[in-house]
DNA sequence: ATTTTCATTTGACCTATATCAAAAAGTGAA
DNA sequence: TTCACTTTTTGATATAGGTCAAATGAAAAT
């Protein structure tokens, strides 16, 4: 999916304020393990990942990494905190796989949100659907076994689950690498 | 605080669009332990919460409660995928306390956003706070211990910690209550 | 006041998962 | 191909918090 087919999904932008809207996104090819955002950066850009794979992490006090979120192609993905706010990110955001995003600058994105009526729904929508996910995934962690939240992260990402490793998931899903790596064992 | 302010604290709407807005806001008075939703219904009304408290739920497969937020005086409260999508409602709404509310018909919301430009921003900052709010309790849920949990609720909720059913809290916070009672017992 | 009902506390025991440690498997560079 | 490094698996053990059951306390109803 582009980022025109991903727009008009959720709002029909007319042919001319897409042909004014995109012009505000740039391309970035970037590669494998890149790290886009560091705690305590402002995040500027938001990015709409048209081939690739990204997650965002935070570190524990311990210094482990504990995955929030992946992104996988045709979705969005930023610090969205940091960026809405541009406020001091509280999270790491990197690439998993060598991917070509779309950026858009927080500037451009505030210029477009106070022109565009329409622009501010697609970021209204999009800000409810990642509170719907989110909502989602407490519910599938709180109350629920390793093995069910196991069972969550396949049914909600399907073709990232064997793509990353294996810590990445488990801290994503709350638990230690040990315990799912038994629970992979005996996986039917 | 009252709706007014609310609104204006958020977005920066003129008197005339005050005047105009505030009509499609209906008081109800409603008493302790009123639902307001039950799950399987559609919610067709985005509540102001003037005074009072509100929680929302769900039900477990084995029939048991799991509380999903609450919501003091001064906040808004919906089954919000519900309202937004007019689907139905994986939740319940209660309402804990005599309160007094503030509701908005999904029609009346719906030709406020496409009325007002404003309408959007204000829908899209409060969605955005609203996914900020829960990804907070999610990382504090993850990773952390029934103490750590119960410290996050005490500064996140420091006036409802005491206000309501111990067993709702615990569900909340991901824990059993015989956990939460023990925690308590070992306060400072 | 007394009974009924509901909420909280306490105790005893159990289990899922964490922790720690080491082996095995996989990956990439030279 | 070998070496170094990283990731995953496996095993042994520990523990936080769950479950079950009963006792206590508090609130509502008669």
């Amino acid at each position: 999916m582009n980022i025109t087919d991903f727009l008009i999904t959720f709002v029909p932008f007319s042919h001319d304020e897409l042909n004014d809207i995109l012009p505000c996104f740039e391309k970035e090819n970037v590669q494998k393990n890149q790290v886009l955002i560091k705690e305590g950066q402002v995040c500027n850009k938001l990015y709409f990942i048209e081939q690739g794979l990204g997650r965002s992490y935070y570190l524990k006090e311990d210094g482990k990494e504990v995955t929030q979120w992946f992104s996988g192609a045709g979705k969005f993905m930023a610090s969205v905190d940091s960026y809405f706010n541009q406020s001091p990110s509280l999270y790491y955001l990197e690439v998993l796989e060598d991917s070509v995003l779309y950026s858009i600058s927080y500037e451009n994105m505030d210029l477009l949100l106070v022109k565009y009526h329409k622009m501010e729904k697609f970021i209204r929508l999009l800000s409810l659907e990642m509170f719907t996910k989110i909502i989602y995934k407490l519910n599938a962690i709180q109350f629920h076994t390793a093995r069910e939240r196991y069972d969550y992260m396949i049914s909600e990402f399907p073709n990232i689950a064997h793509r990353v490793p294996l810590s990445q998931i488990a801290s994503f899903l709350g638990m230690t690498q040990e315990t799912l790596s038994r629970i992979r064992r005996n996986e039917v």
